[in-house]
DNA sequence: TCAATCCGTATC
DNA sequence: ATACGGATTGAC
């Protein structure tokens, strides 16, 4: 398959195409687009349909119609009548009658001739003539769907935005006289570099897969410099590398990753930022780096709160709003509409945002960067699932651009790309960063604390509680992180931590509010006389403490001391150097001024005890975001065993440590992303018809079924051979759709959510 | 013998 | 999905 995305070259060189004083190749009544001269003739006749002739020159469309069928997704070929011939370019949406019905679809591509026996059918209308499906994203959404498992159209409605007419009248073609910035600039894709290999298939250059190859070295064919010349460069702006020990300079592979974006490479790396890290900056940096060489840069981020920190920071950088558009779910269809616009005519050169952004159109590619690719928030929740690490390593193979994966952790995705040698590690050396690092302490757990006599309130360990009195008397804030309620809505026995069951059907209890007494989510009944089976203890406590109660013990055990809360109702920015306790839940973390003296990591074994594949990786991921946080003279205090490795990682800050173990237990249990998984969702009946008409590849394993919600059950299916598994999840999925009334099954590779 | 209906199939 | 065609069934 993929014959939309590959070869074909880039439509886009369309600017040149049309104009073309060809030497007139096909004769009328000559054209070989399938449609005789007398059928031709007596159409118009017979049906009411206007009266159309179709364009001399490229007369057929090659059209992805918006239908959710898995067994249509391909292009269908339409004709297009000379008045639209001008209009119905590569990339611009239209209207097409698809058995017998108006739909909407975008032209892929215009060519010569068609492949399709029967009559073609004139494109009913151009919706509009701005292109807004570029030659690359195309390819790009073509290999995210295949990867996927998903449609075309699923992964185009990701990837463009609801067109704003009004929108796009008003921020006006450039001829219009706009209030663009840049009234000399050309509107308009450019020809890119779509050539090169087809990365699709091949397992060597997968990103995904194992045996990664090509060090950040290979050089990027130099081509279409002429081009971004005419686009807004640096002008104002100021380039400058870091004095030393700065920025970059911090990391030995820091520089070279700058000096390779500057000068039009293609630098592939995992970045671990360093304790403290004013990461917005060094992303901006390395965009602007990018730009100084000439290329566009795209950066993703996981929500508002980080996306406004690097806008700012790109402000700071580039002396200018107007090289960069900021593109966000959060702002309203019409804005949001006109920003891809700005980034789509090629006035904005680099392109910030949350997930969808990684399917934006950057004119000249020179860098694709995801901050904290750990985060929840990257993996769309619509299908065919994405996630935004996933789609922008696609793009970096697609491109042949520069890649940058950075966050405080390293999720296990990330270190498979370390060590398939497909990019290079970005760290700080040990000494730089025990020196930038604070001072971490572990406070064991709760059952030792529960004997703890020097334990200020029930959940606060001596040695939490000193820390921060120690800050607060320097007048410095304190972080406490506490899981979020309702992350595991259960409850446990107060000495041990055995989770509380149920004595009739052995079901997790629950706290349905906090003054009733526990009972059982299965069966119902209440647990009066709880005794647990482990060690006796006749307490149980809920297993999460949410930030306010924790809010409130706290202002107990520090009496005078301003608390401040940041969580789901009210996320803090940023707060003030002074003496203040700051309760958030994870991800919520507000920065502050100089830093933090105290950061306490409470109710921690909540996160690691979640049976979940990503539990331990995750926690860390959240321990060092906050921690990160703290001055680098400042206490870290996790209220969790020494013993374990996630926790010895915290206290060195070393996340590529526990990723490496973590990688390497993944193969040993055949997991992503040391292996691929399929997980298929439906009703038993929908679930077993889909596995009886799937072939999957030679090897493949089943796992399951286990129930899922509402009368569904899941399969998982394990395999080495990705690519091959997509295809027979997409294939099976088309022989149903053809069928009337399949119950629908869900697919979803690499889910979030595994076990 | 015609019409309402049920499948199966294709959709440029 | 949805529209169409050919076969099938039912009633006049």
């Amino acid at each position: 398959m993929g014959g939309v995305s590959s070869g074909k070259g880039g439509a886009f060189e369309q600017d040149g195409l049309l104009p073309v004083p060809d030497g007139a190749p096909n004769a009328p009544g000559d054209r070989p687009d399938g449609v005789s001269a007398a059928t031709r003739r007596r159409a118009p006749a017979r049906t009411k349909t206007k009266v159309s002739t179709a364009a001399e020159h490229l007369p057929v469309a090659r059209v992805c119609v918006d239908v959710p069928l898995p067994h249509l997704d391909r292009p269908f070929d339409y004709l297009v009548s000379a008045a639209d011939a001008d209009r119905a370019l590569p990339g611009t949406r239209v209207r097409v009658r698809f058995g017998g019905q108006l739909v909407d679809g975008y032209v892929l591509d215009r060519i010569e001739r068609s492949e399709h026996e029967g009559r073609l059918a004139y494109l009913d209308r151009v919706v509009s003539a701005e292109p807004v499906l570029h030659p690359e994203i195309l390819a790009l959404c073509r290999d995210v769907a295949d990867r996927y498992a998903g449609t075309l159209t699923d992964v185009l409605r990701l990837a463009i935005p609801p067109r704003h007419a009004r929108v796009e009248a008003a921020a006006g073609r450039p001829a219009a006289g706009d209030a663009s910035p840049d009234p000399d600039e050309t509107a308009g894709p450019d020809p890119d570099e779509t050539a090169g290999p087809d990365p699709d298939e091949t397992a060597g250059t997968d990103p995904d897969q194992t045996g990664g190859l090509s060090p950040d070295e290979t050089h990027r064919p130099d081509q279409g410099k002429a081009v971004a010349t005419r686009r807004p460069a640096l002008s104002g702006a100021v380039f400058r590398t870091p004095a030393k020990n700065e920025g970059w300079a911090r990391y030995p592979a820091g520089e070279a990753l700058l000096r390779a974006l500057a000068d039009g490479r293609m630098p592939r790396a995992v970045w671990t930022a360093m304790p403290g890290e004013d990461w917005p900056a060094r992303l901006a940096e390395a965009a602007v780096a990018t730009l100084a060489g000439g290329r566009g840069a795209l950066v993703v981020v996981a929500d508002a709160r980080d996306l406004e920190r690097l806008d700012a920071a790109l402000v700071a950088a580039l002396g200018t709003a107007e090289l960069h558009a900021v593109l966000s779910a959060a702002v309203g269809p019409a804005e949001r509409y006109r920003r891809f616009l700005a980034a789509s005519r090629g006035q904005a050169r680099i392109v910030i945002g949350t997930r969808a952004a990684a399917f934006a159109p950057v004119a000249e590619l020179g860098l694709v960067a995801i901050w904290d690719d750990g985060d929840d928030l990257h993996a769309e929740p619509r299908a065919p699932y994405p996630h935004a690490r996933q789609v922008l390593l696609a793009r970096a193979e697609l491109a042949r651009c520069g890649a940058l994966l950075g966050g405080f952790g390293r999720s296990t995705e990330a270190q498979q790309l370390v060590e398939a040698g497909w990019a290079h590690e970005v760290v700080g050396d040990r000494e730089a960063v025990r020196r930038a690092a604070p001072r971490v302490l572990t406070a064991g757990d709760d059952a030792q604390l529960a004997r703890d006599p020097g334990a200020a309130s029930a959940r606060l360990p001596s040695v939490a509680w000193q820390a921060a009195r120690e800050a607060l008397r320097k007048d410095a804030p304190v972080l406490v992180q506490v899981p979020r309620r309702g992350y595991l809505p259960s409850v446990a026995c107060a000495e041990c931590h055995t989770p509380a069951r149920c004595t009739a059907c052995a079901g997790p209890l629950t706290l349905p509010s906090s003054s009733a007494p526990p009972v059982c989510r299965w069966c119902g009944r209440p647990a009066a006389d709880f005794a647990c089976p482990e060690c006796g203890g006749r307490r149980l406590r809920a297993a999460v403490v949410g930030a306010r109660r924790t809010a409130e013990e706290l202002a107990r055990a520090f009496p005078g001391t301003p608390v401040r809360t940041s969580g789901r109702d009210g996320v803090l920015a940023s707060v003030p150097a002074e003496a203040a306790l700051v309760v958030t839940t994870p991800g919520a973390e507000p920065v502050a001024a100089g830093g933090y003296g105290a950061v306490l990591l409470l109710d921690t074994w909540a996160l690691l005890t979640r049976a979940d594949l990503r539990a331990t990786e995750e926690a860390l991921r959240r321990w060092l975001a906050a921690a990160a946080l703290a001055r680098a003279d400042g206490t870290v205090v996790v209220v969790a065993d020494a013993s374990l490795a996630v926790v010895q990682a915290l206290v060195r800050f070393d996340p590529g440590w526990l990723a490496a173990r973590e990688l390497a237990d993944r193969r040993e249990l055949g997991f992503p992303p040391a292996a691929r998984v399929a997980s298929l969702t439906g009703t038993p009946a929908a679930v077993a018809d889909f596995l009886a008409v799937v072939t999957l590849p030679a090897g493949a394993e089943l796992l399951g079924p286990v129930p899922a919600a509402d009368d569904q059950e899941r399969m998982l299916v394990r395999t080495r051979r990705g690519a091959a598994l997509a295809q027979a999840l997409r294939a099976a999925a088309g022989v149903r759709s053809t069928r009337k009334a399949a119950e629908p099954v869900r697919i979803q590779i690499d889910p979030q959510d595994l076990l």
